[in-house]
DNA sequence: TGCATTAACTTTGTACTGCAAAGTTAATGC
DNA sequence: GCATTAACTTTGCAGTACAAAGTTAATGCA
C-alpha cells in the first residue's frame, strides 16, 4: 500500500505543483513569464512562489541592471523535494493502472 | 505545458486520491476496510466518498444479509476519470524529470 | 525635471474545504 | 431488553486558494 502521508501538501496543489513542474524544466523562469504560461493573477502566484520558497524548495535571482525582474529558480532542496513527489506519483500510476 | 486546468480538483486531493487509488485495485472495498487502511476519521471518509459518489464518481453495494456492511466500488465514468487523471500524472512525471 | 508606465510585490476579504469530535439511527447478538 | 457495532450526520474550526485593489520603486520619455 502507498504511503499518502508522504504526499508532499506543499507541492501537491494544483497551482503550485504547476510552478514546481515549469521550474523543473528550465534553471530559471521571470516572474512575467510564469504569470502569463500560468495564468495566474499575480497575487495569487507570488503566494505561491512565498509557500515554496518558506519550505525551501524555490530561490530567487535579481537582475541588477536594466528593469526590475526577478527570476525564480529551484533549490537543491526543492529538486530532491520535487523528485521525491513524481516519485509518488509513479507509484499511484503504476498501482492504480494495474 | 501541460494543461494543468485539466486536472480533476474532486480526485487530486490526498484524501480522494488515495480513496480512489485503493478502489482501483480491486472490485470493491467495505467502508471498514477502507478506514482501516487509509487511517481516517469516519466522518473525514464519509464525506469525501460523498464527494466522490456526488461527481458519479463512486457507488454503493449494500449487503442485505448479516451485519450491516457498505462496499464502495468505481463507477465507470469513476474508472475513466481516474484513468484521465493518471495520463496527465504520467505526463508531470515525464515533464518534471526531463 | 516630472510624469506615465511597469514589475513586483503586500494587504484585505471572501468563500471554500479538510478534518475531528460528538451525536444519531438502525440492526445484531447475547 | 441491553450493549455493541456500522454507517452515517452535524457541527465547528482552522487553514488556504484566489481575486482585487493598493503600494513601492525603478525606468523611459516628453
Amino acid at each position: 500500500m502507498i504511503d499518502f502521508d508522504k504526499l508532499d501538501k506543499t507541492i501537491h496543489e494544483k497551482g503550485r505543483l504547476s510552478i514546481m513542474t515549469m521550474l523543473a524544466t528550465r534553471t530559471d523562469w521571470k516572474f512575467q513569464e510564469l504569470k502569463d504560461q500560468l495564468k495566474m493573477s499575480d497575487g495569487n502566484l507570488i503566494t505561491h512562489l512565498r509557500s515554496l520558497q518558506k519550505a525551501g524548495y524555490v530561490s530567487t535571482k535579481k537582475e541588477l541592471k536594466g528593469r526590475k525582474v526577478t527570476k525564480y529558480l529551484l533549490t537543491r532542496s526543492g529538486k530532491k523535494a520535487f523528485k521525491e513527489y513524481l516519485g509518488l506519483l509513479e507509484l499511484i500510476v503504476t498501482q492504480g493502472s494495474s
